[in-house]
RNA sequence: GGUGGGGUUCCCGAGUGGUCAAAGGGAACAGACUGUAAAUCUGUCGGCAACGCCUUCGGAGGUUCAAAUCCUCCCCCCACCA
């Protein structure tokens, strides 16, 4: 395995914040199938880009070939984890509980290989469920000072809030732990990674392992992050970016990407990409408005890990149609398969809206086109949009909000719509 | 359990009988400028086929010509005390 050490590679890329241990862990990588987790919370049926980070690092992990667990959070879950969040999170039903494990599990799988013996997929719900409380306190509490806890800065955001500490949030960092605690015991994992937000869980499953069992484990935290502008990655106005098509379509998610800030596009294509480093590296003097055509290979490259290359395509030629072609010289991130694949396929993924025939013969107002095709909000929103030049219809811009839109507009039976800038949809009729 | 303070439109947060669809800020949306970027400036920002009508201020009743504002009961949150 003369591979480099899957250590430098995250830190290269930008995954570490912080690690336990540093020169005694990079040995132990280095000499070491290393078999290492990450717990998911399965706080929704899909994730989102947020867990990019966490998702990203177990499949480099699993390319240099260590051996990833992905756990889910199943009983842990049940609880709610405090950590970084400034109110209690609303407590999940076992169902709804175990419909997300469903998804996140479809979800991880294209990241991470789960066949034969090369990474694990597990449920702390298997051990966590079975535990007895008087048990767990005598053999797993005792080992924890409330005194220390108290000190974690995890708990104490909440402590000096308004909203307080749940005493079934408090228990959190034990089940944490404990997790650590069983998946060292039965498959020899040693290393934890998390946000940063999780250092202090982290740590706590270390001393409970070395205290219980006298055993070495690492941690490595992620840095939180942020986008230029000071948010948090993957939080749109619209909601999250998550990696279900039906929640946000693949072309929505290319167009996320798309629209990277300028300053963050080397950084996230050393994140969300496995571009080699190099070639990252040796791109970072392109600038201004050149940067949209690295933009739009981030947005395929990351398009295509998660709905597959297909749909990356697809995403990428509906923009093109949409936005203009910018010249893809191969010298930019040769190692992208969008060099290779854009031509092949016609298809676009432009958003279809299908009209009953019988509202166009009678004709209808464009304010309600763009109601009914979801472009605006309301009616109210669609006349305003129309007042302030941001509608265009067939890519004239509308001037007046009660033209009556009929057939003679379709062109080949189709009609485009747009408002603003950005968003823009086909309208066909249906059985035509 | 007691006492006090609160719950306002996406969020924060003014408003304590009519002039309130409700100040201000943030977010968002549109326009200008641009590069599908950032910043900036301008406008918009409950719903409705719309100079009018309808629905909102924790919930249910009530007083009044008139209620986010006053009264009663209830729910929830916070602080201090127990």
């Amino acid at each position: 395995m003369q591979m480099k050490n899957v250590f430098e590679i995250l830190k290269e890329r930008g995954f570490i914040e912080n690690t336990t241990h540093k020169s005694e862990l990079y040995e132990y990588l280095n000499n070491n199938k290393a078999v290492c987790y990450i717990g998911f919370d399965p706080t929704a049926f899909s994730l989102h880009v947020g867990s990019l980070v966490p998702i990203m690092s177990l499949a480099h992990m699993q390319k240099t070939g260590h051996k990833p667990i992905a756990l889910i959070g199943g009983g842990t879950g049940l609880v709610g984890d405090p950590s970084g969040k400034t109110e209690m999170r609303k407590i999940l039903s076992a169902e709804t509980i175990g419909d997300n494990i469903k998804g996140i599990k479809a979800q991880l799988s294209k990241f991470i290989d789960f066949d034969g013996n090369m990474a694990i997929l597990l449920n702390n719900a298997d051990w966590l469920g079975k535990l007895g409380y008087i048990e767990f306190l005598r053999d797993i509490g005792k080992n924890f000072s409330v005194n220390r806890m108290l000190k974690a800065e995890s708990y104490r955001q909440r402590l000096d809030s308004e909203g307080g500490l749940s005493f079934i949030e408090f228990n959190y960092m034990l089940l944490q732990a404990y997790d650590f605690f069983e998946l060292f015991k039965k498959y020899n994992c040693k290393i934890q990674m998390g946000g940063s937000d999780q250092w202090g869980n982290i740590v706590a499953g270390i001393d409970l392992i070395r205290r219980k069992e006298g055993g070495e484990a690492f941690g490595i935290t992620f840095p939180l992050i942020t986008t230029s502008a000071g948010e948090k990655m993957g939080k749109t106005a619209k909601g999250a970016v998550w990696l279900d098509p039906e929640k946000t379509s693949p072309y929505e998610y290319y167009q996320f990407w798309v629209n990277t800030d300028d300053r963050d596009v080397n950084r996230f294509l050393m994140l969300f990409t496995f571009l080699p480093t190099r070639e990252i590296e040796s791109i970072s003097y392109i600038k201004d408005s050149e940067l949209n055509v690295v933009k739009s290979i981030l947005a395929f490259e990351a398009t295509s890990l998660v709905h597959g290359e297909i749909e990356a395509i697809k995403a990428y030629n509906a923009s093109v149609n949409m936005f203009g072609l910018r010249d893809l010289s191969c010298d930019i991130l040769p190692s992208s398969a969008v060099h290779k694949g854009v031509l092949k396929i016609k298809d676009e993924s432009v958003p279809v809206f299908k009209i009953e025939v019988d509202l166009i013969s009678e004709g209808i107002p464009v304010f309600k086109l763009f109601y009914i095709t979801g472009l605006s909000k309301s009616g109210g929103e669609a006349r305003r949009l129309i007042k302030q030049g941001g509608a265009y219809l067939n890519g004239q811009r509308i001037t007046s909000f009660d033209y009556i839109v009929s057939k003679q507009d379709f062109i080949d039976g189709e009609v485009m719509i747009k408002a603003g800038k950005k968003r823009f949809c086909k309208i066909v009729l249906k059985n035509s």
